[in-house]
DNA sequence: AGAAACATACCAACCAGTTGGTATGTAGTC
DNA sequence: GACTACATACCAACTGGTTGGTATGTTTCT
């Protein structure tokens, strides 16, 4: 009984419910009582705990990176010694996550930022903040894979590392608009081809 | 006298305020209160003609779809007598777009998928229906530029003019992440370059 | 006891959509 | 050509329900 296995307070069980609504109804469609009733908490804990509607938002942006975090984290692609097989693994591993319900797969960033991004600057200073970092993790092996071929291409890993955010970003809405995954892993297969193609051409 | 130059009736004066408030506020923020005096009409002439806040949804995204239509069509890209120049020519006339603010450069459809795909089935019909159509525009050049080459590759033309699309959409999203349009421009960069190694390394 | 975590009751502003009406056609009829 | 019948385009005021947010409790933990 040592650390508590979960004792999901309302704070927590918004923030979660927070991430499954808004990434079906979008933002502003969400309304707080709505988010209350999924988390199963009044509204008076709703703004006990947040301030208003957009600061759940910041909060709700910054949990879905601590969550996804996790689990990038924790996917087996890092184990691999060589860097470009980690960057190509971590686009492996997002084209598998593209499976169930559109709701379940796509990003709840990419989401926010659309609606927000001009009424609501403290969620898109969060939502930059969440994909660059996001996107940080991917530039070290990118990094590694061009100097140990001894690459100096003319575009940055900063700017491919962006790259496969955009391309991830944009499948998500093909899948949106398309009702289903199938345009989408095409997409990141694209996306897959164009980082061998990129690495494979300096070999030579 | 023959062809009136222009009178705008209240059905176009929505259309167009909705193409810019939608784009700024998203879908569900805007309100049709709001649209009405961005247009400079009553919401009387609002309800006359469309049946509802979703169905003036749909009829903006049609009318998107038109106006950016007679853009791509008119654009000089169309010229090249290579294929793979006018799909190149059109990446590139995508890019030179993003210039001036987020708002104006951003794509309605993309916007407001993602706020109704599950929520309104219709518009998320209509926006599948534009993005499908336009990306077909490219797709005629996409194959006439394999078969000039005597290509089969593992993937179809349909798949990369959709890809096109997603990786557009996904700079979109950079690009209200960041609050500018740098990140977008390199990754349209990083779809040029893709398009060429792919076309380019069948020519050998 | 005192503070943090929650619940209940409530409100003013706002929202999509409705109502009843006016102004301007336009087609048909005698 | 004038009168009737009907359609289209638009308007201002209103409505019932919803929204984010507040005020004021009660319970729980330390």
């Amino acid at each position: 009984m040592s650390t508590h296995p979960a004792k999901p307070d309302a704070r927590s069980k918004l923030l979660d419910a927070a991430m499954s609504v808004v990434r079906t109804k979008g933002y502003s469609a969400t309304t707080v009582d709505e988010l209350c009733a999924a988390a199963g908490v009044t509204k008076g804990a709703f703004f006990h705990h947040f301030k208003s509607k957009e600061a759940l938002g910041v909060a709700a942006v910054e949990h879905w990176s601590e969550t996804t975090g996790t689990v990038f984290a924790n996917a087996p692609y890092h184990d691999h010694p060589d860097p470009l097989q980690r960057v190509l693994g971590y686009v492996a591993f997002r084209k598998s996550l593209l499976t169930g319900s559109v709701t379940d797969f796509t990003c709840l960033v990419g989401t926010m930022v659309q609606e927000a991004y001009d009424s609501a600057p403290a969620i898109r200073a969060a939502c930059d903040k969440s994909i660059s970092s996001h996107a940080g993790t991917l530039e070290a092996d990118i990094e590694a894979a061009m100097e140990e071929r001894g690459m100096s291409p003319d575009w940055t890993a900063t700017s491919l590392a962006l790259h496969t955010q955009a391309v991830l970003q944009g499948a998500f809405i093909l899948a949106k608009a398309k009702g289903g995954a199938e345009a989408a892993a095409e997409s990141v297969d694209h996306l897959t081809r164009y980082i061998e193609l990129l690495f494979g051409a300096a070999r030579h």
